[in-house]
RNA sequence: GUGGGUGUAGCUCAGUUGGUUAGAGCGCCGGAUUGUGGAUCCGGAGGUCGCGGGUUCAAUUCCCGUCACUCACCCCA
């Protein structure tokens, strides 16, 4: 037998009720916030996401599936979407287009780590970018939309935080005072964040180890070397989410772990999911543009990790299941006679099953009932040669007859289906 | 990349100091009910005990290796 890759899972007819709400909502959702959907590639040259996401970071370092086109070119499968999109948007001139200024996507991500509850080596992110504003209302949009999203689909346990970055020159303060005070603490460091000094010192913040959170108890805080404007910028963030009743905490420690990343930061998380509990996060990312060629722009945007929601979503945020009938039918003319009934329910794009493995009343009865039918329509060949039909009400037993030349009708009607074929 | 746990029927799992035909529940198929599902009762099908090697008269059981799955670390959505 040939397995699938590690990592990488199927997602079953089970699961598709799910993933159907998980995407509706996205869709429904982005849009309802004036968002347009983009669909990028799942690959792209090398260069692209190791110049936006950042050289030493670990997805760039040890995570990326990367190969070589016929030519020799590095290609790699996205790791994320945000490199994406923002390439496109500057490859395609779409800043000339008003409506493409806020973009979002839903599709497959893949990152080679060891697989675990909520962690795939292919998965699946819904993410928006608001473009080109620098606004903070921007911002407060784009959390907004996050906090939204995963209360329509009734999450729970919900947390939100917030940081804030500031800009680079600020954040090159903060990285030399910091770097100072870690070397005076370096003994009490682990090894990674002993490496993580040179590489990217603002990652031992949020490393888990507990002698590192203890060593960095003390450590000075990026908010105090924020300048005037990106406090100004984080209070205004701030008021935004407070007017909208919006319930977050500030967390200091909050290091995004991609390099594009300035200003405003954010992650929501989830208590019901274990380990990988991040289910939602982003930040602004003001000069992304600049490093991968474009005019300097501003933007603000998240990921979503649909797994995650999936992991976390309960029985009661699923739609109720359309109504639909099972086919019961049986001897020559009785089948004759249900095939065209079924055929017809069809065009009408109502929903009509049968079970062609059964061949008595009982044992299309016993089908219909495993498939959960609410309604079974019964033609025997008695029926047939008297041009009826019996419309049976699987829950109540209940069994009503009709003509079989207004059947189609009638069912339908019954229930309550007013779906209308689109020509 | 590093650790821990688990691999026995379609699914969830038992399997007693190693002992002869490996069990249960659920599910599936059939019958009781020859044109009326779910409940009940009766019967039935279904297993290379992950794979390879070793110890032994004898291995699902003990040992080694290997693969898979899983949880956690790391990291992240």
């Amino acid at each position: 037998m040939i397995r699938g890759i590690k990592g990488i899972k199927d997602i079953t007819p089970d699961e598709i009720p799910k993933w159907s709400v998980v995407e509706r909502s996205a869709h429904a959702l982005a849009q309802a916030f004036g968002f347009h959907e983009i669909r990028i590639p799942v690959f792209e040259r090398t260069d692209l996401f190791v110049h936006s996401i950042g050289g030493t970071t670990d997805i760039v370092e040890k995570e990326m599936y990367t190969f070589p086109d016929k030519d020799g070119t590095s290609l790699t499968l996205r790791p994320e979407g945000t490199a994406g999109v923002v390439r496109a948007f500057i490859e395609r001139g779409l800043k000339t287009y008003e409506a493409s200024r806020k973009l979002y996507y839903i599709g497959p991500m893949f990152r080679h780590e060891r697989p675990q509850a909520g962690r795939l080596r292919q998965f699946h992110q819904f993410g928006v970018e608001y473009v080109g504003s620098s606004d903070p209302s921007a911002d407060v949009e784009v959390i907004t939309l996050l906090w939204r999203y995963f209360s329509a689909l009734q999450l729970p346990g919900l947390s939100l935080e917030l940081n804030s970055l500031g800009q680079l020159a600020d954040r090159q303060a903060y990285k030399e005072e910091l770097v100072s005070f870690l070397k005076t603490k370096a003994d009490g460091l682990c090894e990674n964040c002993r490496r993580r000094l040179e590489t990217n010192p603002l990652r031992t913040l949020d490393c888990k180890v507990p002698k590192c959170r203890e060593a960095t108890t003390d450590a000075p805080f990026l908010t105090g070397f924020l300048s005037t404007s990106s406090k100004e910028h984080f209070d205004r963030v701030l008021q935004g989410l407070q007017a909208l009743a919006i319930p977050y905490s500030i967390n200091p420690r909050l290091v995004r772990g991609l390099d594009y990343y300035s200003m405003t930061t954010f992650e929501v998380s989830s208590s019901v999911l274990g380990a990988q509990n991040a289910i939602g996060a982003g930040g602004r990312y003001d000069g992304l543009f600049e490093t991968l060629g474009g005019v300097p722009t501003p933007a603000v945007g998240f990921a979503i990790g649909l797994e995650r929601v999936i992991l976390a979503l309960p029985d009661s945020s699923l739609p109720e299941l359309e109504p639909w009938v099972f086919v019961a039918s049986f001897g020559k003319k009785g089948r004759e006679v249900g095939n065209t009934l079924m055929d017809s329910l069809r065009s009408h794009h109502l929903k009509a099953d049968t079970d062609y493995t059964a061949s008595t009343l009982k044992t299309l009865l016993r089908s219909a009932d495993r498939l959960n039918a609410p309604y079974v329509v019964i033609i025997g060949d008695d029926e047939a040669a008297n041009n009826q039909v019996i419309l049976r009400n699987m829950a109540t037993k209940e069994q009503e007859i009709h003509a079989l030349d207004s059947a189609s009708t009638a069912i339908r009607k019954r229930l309550g289906f007013r779906k209308h074929v689109e020509t």
